[in-house]
DNA sequence: AAGAATGCCAACCGCCGCAGC
DNA sequence: TGCTGCGGCGGTTGGCATTCT
């Protein structure tokens, strides 16, 4: 009995958005929220599924996104979060105002691990590599892997819990989408356990633009004028025609129907 | 200048957890 | 209590852009 798929594949259509389909959407959010994925294309009138609908707003069409790289401390948050707790990108995107899991893994893959790669930290224990290898070495001198194949590698470790050599025994950890129970997690970590406790969504948090020059994080979520000018500069988008009026003067309103 | 190699990122896929029934 | 459907997550891929030879 397998699972049915999230949309029937007749009929849908597939890969890079189309200006046209980007304006559907994101007029039909305006206008209605998303109370319901999978009924958001058919109510759109788009030919995609619910999924795609909402990986579309909510990597790139979600007003309060930022664009660009990544910032210096965005970055350096990324990677002590992600030594802390490993691949949980959603978890460190919540850290991470205007930035989505998406974005923040892309920027993992080609950046962080190349740049920590060249400082000699290894990327996914952010142990030194010299280190690592000859812990390799050591448990199994007959088959040494170079240091860019991280899939026997352990857990990322907390700074201050250290995993003792012997976790060989324990499955290896490759942060592929482990619960934290598997995971090496020191929750008395005041952040660890944030993050493991019910962490408000990024979606909710980041609709609240007003409260977003409060918020205590190094890296605040710029003003909503701000997050709309890349809207604005689309130029396929007619501003007008999806009345950005009511972004503007209905945020409020608005983003409460998004709840 | 042209083809090859590499980088980058948007989007897809499949699995999982959870809520509702 | 088990089943089903939905949203969300993380890994992977396809294709365009850029750089290298």
């Amino acid at each position: 009995m397998g699972r049915q798929p999230c949309c029937d594949k007749l009929g849908v259509k597939k890969g890079p958005w189309t200006a046209e389909e980007d304006k559907k959407l994101i007029n039909f959010i305006i206008t209605n929220g998303h109370c319901c994925w999978r009924a958001v294309p058919k109510l759109a009138g788009l030919l995609r599924c619910g999924k795609s609908c909402r990986l579309r707003w909510t990597n790139y069409l979600r007003p309060d996104l930022k664009r660009g790289l990544l910032t210096e401390s965005e970055e350096q948050l990324v990677i002590d979060l992600h030594a802390r707790i490993g691949n949980r990108w959603s978890k460190i995107a919540a850290r991470l105002p205007g930035r989505t899991d998406n974005e923040i893994k892309n920027h993992w893959n080609t950046h962080i691990k190349k740049k920590l790669a060249k400082m000699g930290i290894d990327p996914v224990t952010h142990e030194p590599l010299h280190k690592q290898a000859v812990t390799q070495e050591i448990s199994s001198p007959t088959d040494h892997q170079p240091e860019s194949d991280n899939q026997h590698l352990q857990l990322p470790e907390t700074d201050d819990h250290v995993n003792s050599e012997d976790n060989s025994s324990s499955p290896p950890e490759n942060c592929s989408g482990d619960d934290s129970r598997s995971l090496d997690i020191n929750a008395d970590d005041p952040l660890i356990s944030w993050l493991l406790e019910d962490a408000t969504p990024l979606e909710d948090t980041s609709w609240k633009f007003s409260a977003a020059g409060d918020d205590d994080n190094s890296v605040g979520l710029p003003s909503w004028e701000e997050n709309c000018t890349w809207l604005l500069d689309y130029q396929d988008f007619g501003v007008q025609e999806f009345g950005f009026g009511c972004f503007n003067m209905d945020m409020d309103m608005d983003m409460n129907n998004f709840q």
